[in-house]
DNA sequence: AGCATTTAATGAGCTGAGCTCATTTATACG
DNA sequence: CGTATAAATGAGCTCAGCTCATTAAATGCT
């Protein structure tokens, strides 16, 4: 049983085509396919089950990395590095969880949903502190965020696997971590922060004025 | 020939479970299986197919409604908006599009990757027209931008196709924008402007004294 | 140790979907 | 009207997922 799941991980790792796996399995292993069906009641529920035992350790080792970490950038930045390293390394195992967290909302949901749930819900409770810290604002949609980055990293990663050439972990999450938080439009001053300048500019147009008369300060 | 595509079409649209389509159509049109395989070598040319006509009407539309709309912000704001509802209205067809773009790398390209290609490139000309304009950052990266802008309209709409309650359009939409223009951080300044800040307190300082000690401004 | 009972494994074979092809039916043309 | 070309048919093949009656192995009990 446990070399049945062992054995379907390494087939759908080596080829994205979950076609005949039952077949390869069995052949693999010297069993007969039906004796794969008296561990698993279908084939679906062997594949989820590989995904689920492969996604809850991911996010075991997650949890122990990101304890070290601190500060809302920095974590925000290893969440999103260790996600793009992971979609990079095992992309037919990350397909397999996403592809099932978009099957049709009437199958029967599986655990995956809440491992993913966990996940991501770590990840807005990065922002919310960054919020209380007072180094994010506090008007920003926090599910639109977790969507960007998340639909970012996974967009990025399947050009890459479409074969549109290699990625660095580093740099995209760089990039992204820079795009969150700083935008892209060149900066401008808040109303408040404007009206502040224009009020010292006044100011300073006066001192001009001032020292054009000779006027002495003191 | 055009009914079975307008058939493969609806039954798409209706059921997201891609099996069994063939015998599906053949029953509604009256014909028999076969017939279908006169028109189309395979299933899945068929499906490509149907999901390629719709991707290129869509692409008319965009660019007829895309013309008449100027401006950095507005254009990128329409682009996410149609997005958005396209994918809301018509999630099977979307769904067959992107299923298509992230198939093997080994597949034969279909017309979609051109397609696709054609359409992200008027985004990322968007924000190149917006660098020009000195709108936006010079150094921003462009791919990514994109990446993040897609990448969060679909995992928006993954989440509505869940269940997980529905979404406005229009203000995800804003949202995207928002976030993609300001990012998520409270506001600081540049160097620059810090510097150029502090310059005119220390004059307001000075004026201060001034006021203070009663001399006449002229 | 020897028998009974429960559990595991087998392999033949069913089902259903995609697909093929020899044959039949319809259409076009001189 | 007859022939040539194109279109449609339906029987049936393949292959993958899956079932189940039967056989083999393991376990428990005296």
């Amino acid at each position: 049983m446990a070399d049945i799941m062992r054995c379907a991980g390494e087939i759908l790792r080596a080829h994205n085509d979950r076609d005949g796996i039952v077949a390869e399995i069995a052949g693999r292993l010297g069993i007969v396919e039906g004796t794969i069906y008296r561990y698993f009641p279908t084939k679906r529920d062997l594949i989820i089950q590989v995904a689920e035992d492969w996604y809850e350790a991911m996010l075991a080792d997650y949890d122990r990395e990101l304890a070290g970490i601190t500060g809302t950038a920095a974590r925000l930045r290893f969440m999103i590095w260790r996600h793009l390293t992971v979609m990079h390394d095992e992309p037919a195992m990350c397909r397999l969880v996403l592809d099932e967290l978009r099957a049709d909302a009437g199958y029967r949901k599986t655990s995956i949903y809440e491992l993913n749930r966990q996940y991501t819900r770590r990840t807005l409770a990065i922002v919310k502190d960054g919020i209380a810290s007072g180094e994010l604002r506090a008007d920003v949609p926090l599910t639109m965020i977790r969507d960007m980055i998340y639909g970012g990293i996974e967009h990025h990663t399947w050009a890459y696997l479409r074969g549109e050439g290699d990625f660095s972990p580093t740099q995209a999450a760089e990039e992204i971590v820079a795009i969150i938080y700083r935008g892209i439009a060149v900066p401008t001053d808040t109303p408040e922060r404007a009206g502040a300048l224009t009020r010292l500019e006044d100011v300073a147009t006066r001192l001009e004025r001032i020292a054009q008369n000779q006027i002495p300060e003191r």
